[in-house]
DNA sequence: GTGGCGTCC
DNA sequence: CAGAGGGACGCCACT
């Protein structure tokens, strides 16, 4: 091996008495892998380091010994192994280090004394009664509905729970209808009743994932209003990734108790209950301690909230109104063409087989296209075929870029490219999407969930409306699927390069926000400053590295990865970087101080304050430290972008919902920069001009917003 | 349940 | 020099 490239590495490696000094430290700690450390050291032998070396060298790295020299020189070999055990062992030791950390930070669970709890049964009018006083003149309540389905459009009310002070709760059930259940209030007097109090907007309540709770009730006509506060956001907003935000966990977690679990009592599996075949001798402790948990766990956390305004205002301005405004979304659902997904199906279906056919044929003999395994076997056993590259677990990978590269010059890859993008788009959209479609309304309805990302955008699932192809032809049939009713025309609204606008804010770069100001095609004029050329001598090729690095940076994508992406050298990547850091000055002096800032504080904020945690900034595993850098470079933007349009989404919500029934227009989903409406056609003009001012005035930047609006009968055609 | 892959922004 | 692009969800194979 050259001399160079074992100093090199050798250097990477760093100070080798620090690690053994780590080392010392983890064994005094005698924590809990450092017993494992002799066989992770023997594992060492096992783990193909070699081959994953080579096909490192194969790919990019210029070292000055190629894999060819390597192959034939056992002791590079032997030597270079070492040199990668000691670094692969060095990473080991961090990670056992920072980890040690993470768990020293993290708080022990309050531990209360056990107060003795009152939960009661309200099986008569008279209880119900002393309640409904109670809730009429208390300052604020919890409040949990009790359902037979997880799905909001199916659930069916079984009972709701209340709880004005802590330790004390009462359950009120009235569908519960095993063989021999006692006699319950009926369900249509005790919503009668309950009616006025969750409509009023001045009876404040608490719940856990209020959105829920609004749907259920709107199948009975009941508008739930008075969303005060809602403890899974308030668990968000307070740290979006320390733990899930379920109520078992902030129980534990916040409380220190564990609670009674649905399985618990409706046990799980195929003979699973629902809640109204669980008796309520069983169900009342249950559903009484939800609340009561409900609004201890709100004592718990709204006081840390408030004590940061920022937090407060995320979410008292953000999350908690969007919680109705979600809530609507999915009850308005989407429609979509079945016949046509139906159809769709069939002829990919066909086309598939035609495939596999085929792919059999090239392969010699007969294997499962859709196994990564099996089709490796074939590809580079079998056939012979470079490995380009390796996954984490050192197997070829068999990733579509690798497939690309070796569709150059094989067969055999080209088919299961086209194999691979034709399945995903039948089993993921054409064959499921149908079977989704809700029976009653014969729409689609998506969940929107709220406390999942990290950045404070939403997720969406059962189906997941967030991802449906657009890039290629095949893909963008099936948005042509998602349609409008007769009559109704459907809107998509998305902001124009909502990340690069922020990006220019919170970097207040003069040349960013100029080209932002004078309304420039962005990427365009990067190029022009990148490459020196006059904006109308841009070529598409400029243009589109250009994009390449706008997008990159807003990843905190390195020089390797950029080069990667536009098939250039690392070197000239590094150029182009270079160059752009030259132009816009302020952009790099943004991402240096949002990384020290993130380093110090150990969180980022977006320009509404709310904030994300980056434990491992500090890391000392240099990978681990590197990832928490690119997300605090990202999550201001991203997160700043989700908080604009969930602003926007109250704001065209609001002005929906004050037309009331002078409107049929209605929005039907959102996917992170754009909103999609269904509108009657007879109101297109005055809703286009609506929602564009609307959106484009959720938030003041230091250069406009633009929000882009197509229509048409169909999703594709509206974009 | 996990890993690999692929779809979206 | 190592690996080297942020955030999600769903399907499939495999264990």
């Amino acid at each position: 091996m050259g001399e160079k490239t074992a100093l090199a590495i050798l250097q990477g490696l760093g100070d080798m008495d620090a690690i053994y000094s780590d080392l010392e430290k983890v064994r005094s700690l005698e924590f809990r892998g450092a017993k494992k450390m002799p066989e992770k050291l023997a594992e060492h032998k096992e783990q193909g380091y070699l081959s994953r070396l080579l096909a490192t060298i194969k790919l990019d790295v210029p070292l000055d010994v190629t894999a060819d020299q390597l192959a034939n020189s056992p002791e590079d070999q032997d030597q270079l192994l070492n040199l990668f055990k000691e670094a692969e062992f060095k990473t080991w030791v961090e990670d056992l280090l920072d980890s040690q950390d993470a768990e020293a930070s993290d708080a022990s669970p309050v531990q209360e004394d056990k107060a003795e709890t009152h939960y009661s049964t309200i099986l008569t009018q008279a209880d119900f009664d002393h309640w409904l006083q109670r809730l009429q003149q208390a300052e604020l309540f919890a409040f949990d509905t009790e359902t037979t389905s997880l799905n909001y459009m199916q659930a069916q009310l079984v009972g709701v729970s209340f709880a004005i002070s802590p330790h004390e709760a009462a359950y009120l059930p009235f569908a519960h209808d095993y063989l021999g259940v006692p006699d319950q209030l009926e369900r249509a007097d005790v919503l009668a009743q309950l009616k006025p109090l969750l409509e009023n907007p001045k009876l404040a309540k608490v719940g856990q994932n209020l959105k829920y709770d609004m749907s259920v009730l709107a199948r009975y006509d009941i508008t739930l209003r008075g969303i005060a506060y809602d403890t899974m956001l308030e668990s968000y907003v307070l740290n979006s990734t320390g733990s899930r935000h379920d109520m078992d966990t902030l129980a534990l977690t916040h409380l220190g108790e564990s609670t009674i679990h649905f399985e618990d009592i409706a046990g799980k599996g195929k003979g699973q209950l629902t809640f109204n075949q669980i008796t309520i001798e069983e169900a009342g402790p249950y559903a009484a301690e939800d609340a009561d948990i409900t609004l201890r766990l709100h004592q718990n956390l709204w006081p840390r909230l408030s004590d940061e305004e920022s937090l407060a205002n995320v979410l008292s301005d953000i999350e908690i109104p969007l919680v109705p405004v979600l809530s609507r979304i999915e009850r308005n659902g989407a429609l979509i063409d079945a016949y046509k997904l139906n159809e769709q199906s069939q002829q990919l279906g066909q086309r598939i087989d035609e495939l596999e056919l085929q792919a059999h044929e090239a392969a010699g003999k007969a294997f499962n296209l859709a196994s990564p395994k099996q089709l490796g076997e074939i590809l580079f056993t079998e056939l012979g075929l470079p490995v380009v590259k390796k996954t984490p677990k050192g197997a070829p990978s068999t990733a579509e870029a690798v497939l690309v590269e070796l569709a150059l010059d094989y067969p055999l890859p080209k088919i299961i490219l086209e194999h691979r993008s034709l399945s995903k788009l039948k089993s993921t959209y054409t064959d499921k999407l149908p079977t989704m479609i809700d029976p009653d309304t014969g729409r689609i309805h998506t969940s929107y969930h709220q406390a999942v990302t990290a950045t404070g955008r939403l997720s969406s699932s059962d189906p997941n409306l967030q991802n449906i192809p657009v890039r290629s032809e095949e893909g963008r049939r099936i948005r042509q699927a998602f349609i409008a009713p007769a009559g109704y025309t459907l809107l998509a609204a998305d902001y124009s390069q909502i990340e690069l606008r922020i990006m220019a804010h919170l970097s207040a770069d003069k040349g960013l926000l100029d080209a932002f100001a004078h309304g420039l095609d962005v990427h365009q004029a990067t190029a022009a400053e990148v490459f020196g050329v006059e904006l109308d001598a841009v070529s598409s090729n400029q243009r589109r590295n250009a994009k390449a690095i706008n997008f990159g940076l807003i990843y905190g994508m390195s020089a390797f990865g950029l080069g990667r992406q536009l098939n250039i050298g690392r070197n000239q990547a590094q150029e182009y970087i270079n160059l752009y850091f030259e132009r816009y000055p302020g952009v790099k002096v943004y991402m240096e101080t949002i990384k020290s800032s993130a380093a110090e504080k150990g969180y980022v904020e977006t320009l509404f304050g709310r904030r994300l945690y980056l434990p491992q900034i500090n890391a000392r595993n240099g990978m681990q430290r590197q990832a928490a850098e690119r997300t605090a470079i990202n999550a201001p933007m991203q997160g700043t972008a989700a908080d604009i349009i969930k602003k926007a989404m109250i704001a065209v919500d609001q002005w929906l919902q004050d037309k009331g029934d002078s409107t049929g227009a209605k929005i039907i989903m959102q996917v992170h920069d754009e909103l999609v409406l269904e509108v009657p056609n007879s109101e297109l003009e005055d809703i286009t001009a609506g929602l564009k001012q609307r959106m484009e005035d959720a938030a003041t930047l230091a250069i406009p917003l633009i929000v882009d609006i197509g229509s048409g009968k169909n999703w594709d055609e509206a974009h």
